[in-house]
DNA sequence: AGAGCGCACTTTGGATGTAATTTTTTTATT
DNA sequence: AATAAAAAAATTACATCCAAAGTGCGCTCT
């Protein structure tokens, strides 16, 4: 293995937090966390000061790293900002359509539509299944499709952090048949305004789907436990 | 002092890099800051690792930490996006304005002026000098008291990510005369669009004053020594 | 018995040491 | 003299070690 240790550290981190072993709130010790993976605490302390700068962790100077609580104004905040960006990335795009671009976003809603029809006819258990995950994936992957058509790189990164903050909360995410339909013809409707080459249109439909699964999102979350410190 | 030493340690090579002192595609030695500091080269890292994330520092595994070079279509992309960030911060702002988020922008706003009358008095000798650096600190000033009246946490702190970016470019800044005039002029339609609660001329305003900054900023751009590697 | 004080333990913050890899210098050969 | 190989020097990545701050437990004193 040539990658760094820290690398490592901050992939298992990661993956920690995103399979819920740690929940928002939980401390981290950096022994633990060192011996768990086989190595001494300098490259965990790296990673974690990786994590911090992105948001992700949370460090009180002598007291310990924890993971970060976020209230209902900040994921408020995420959803305006996942709005602002993929919308005016959507109002781009159907300016200018290009034909690669266009051919990822295609791609992306075919992808989607397919599993969708699967979810209908098998059903969806349980919400944290892997064909919920799947799901979530590629709603997300039709989002993204879109905001790489635009061609901005650096929104493209803004974009996919904002997604991988909503990924590590707890799944407010119900993928139940009435949403997957939902998302399924409001996708449609967006891709359909771009293909049209109408740029209004097209971002007021991503606005407001963006603004819809935030409600839900919102709705479906328990009330903040307010722990003053650490948000 | 109270203050973690990797604390010191980032905000000493962040002003390295805002100085010049280092620029793009230098190499950082771990032991020379750490000297420089009088710390060991424990908490350096940790810095270079936040720097890393950040997307200021470049690292490359065993071969050492660089001072990232940016390329034309990178700044390019920043600019567009403080175009949709602060173009839309900017309509927010206009739709519901609040009292103390316009008083803000007003100061803002006033102190900038007080800056440029001072300018036109005294002349602008250098580029680089600390009235030029005091010019670019008031003109971010007002472009960040519109966002932070816009009331969205998470934007602030892209935004100022943003501006910082912009800062440790090799200064295009110029800030000749006609061009602290011109923003002055623009910044002062921005306000009065604002105030007289115009939402899509505000956003009209903000965008065209920061587009035709990028245009000043590209074309006073050195060429692109591209370096292939870590750029 | 309850509150206050103090000592031991835990954990983080920082320093130093070691191994491995890259770069540079030196040397030998064509 | 130029190039290539090899050794030496430098630098990173990681491990270990020490110090200091914080936590908790128990003891004492009121």
């Amino acid at each position: 293995m040539k990658t760094p240790l820290r690398e490592k550290a901050y992939q298992h981190i990661r993956e920690k937090i995103f399979l819920r072993e740690l929940t928002a709130g939980s401390r981290l010790e950096e022994v633990k966390i060192a011996k768990e993976l086989g190595v001494s605490r300098a490259p965990v302390r790296e990673a974690l000061c990786r994590l911090e700068s992105e948001g992700i962790l949370y460090l009180v100077p002598r007291m310990g790293t924890f993971v970060k609580i976020h209230n209902r104004d900040e994921i408020c905040d995420w959803w305006e900002l996942r709005a602002v960006l993929e919308g005016s990335a959507t109002e781009k795009v159907a300016t200018q359509v290009s034909e690669s671009g266009l051919e990822g976003i295609v791609a992306a809603h075919r992808k989607m539509l397919q599993l969708a029809r699967k979810i209908r006819t098998k059903g969806l258990s349980d919400l944290r299944s892997p064909l919920a995950k799947e799901w979530e994936r590629s709603d997300l992957g039709f989002h993204m499709a879109i905001v790489r058509a635009a061609g901005n790189q650096a929104m493209v990164k803004m974009v996919e952090n904002l997604h991988i903050m909503d990924m590590f909360l707890d799944g407010p995410t119900e993928p139940i048949r009435s949403m997957v339909r939902r998302v399924c013809t409001e996708h449609g409707r967006i891709l359909r305004a771009i293909r049209k080459g109408q740029p209004v249109i097209a971002r007021k439909e991503m606005v407001s789907q963006l603004m819809w699964a935030r409600q839900v999102v919102l709705s479906h979350m328990q009330q903040p436990r307010n722990i003053g410190f650490y948000t």
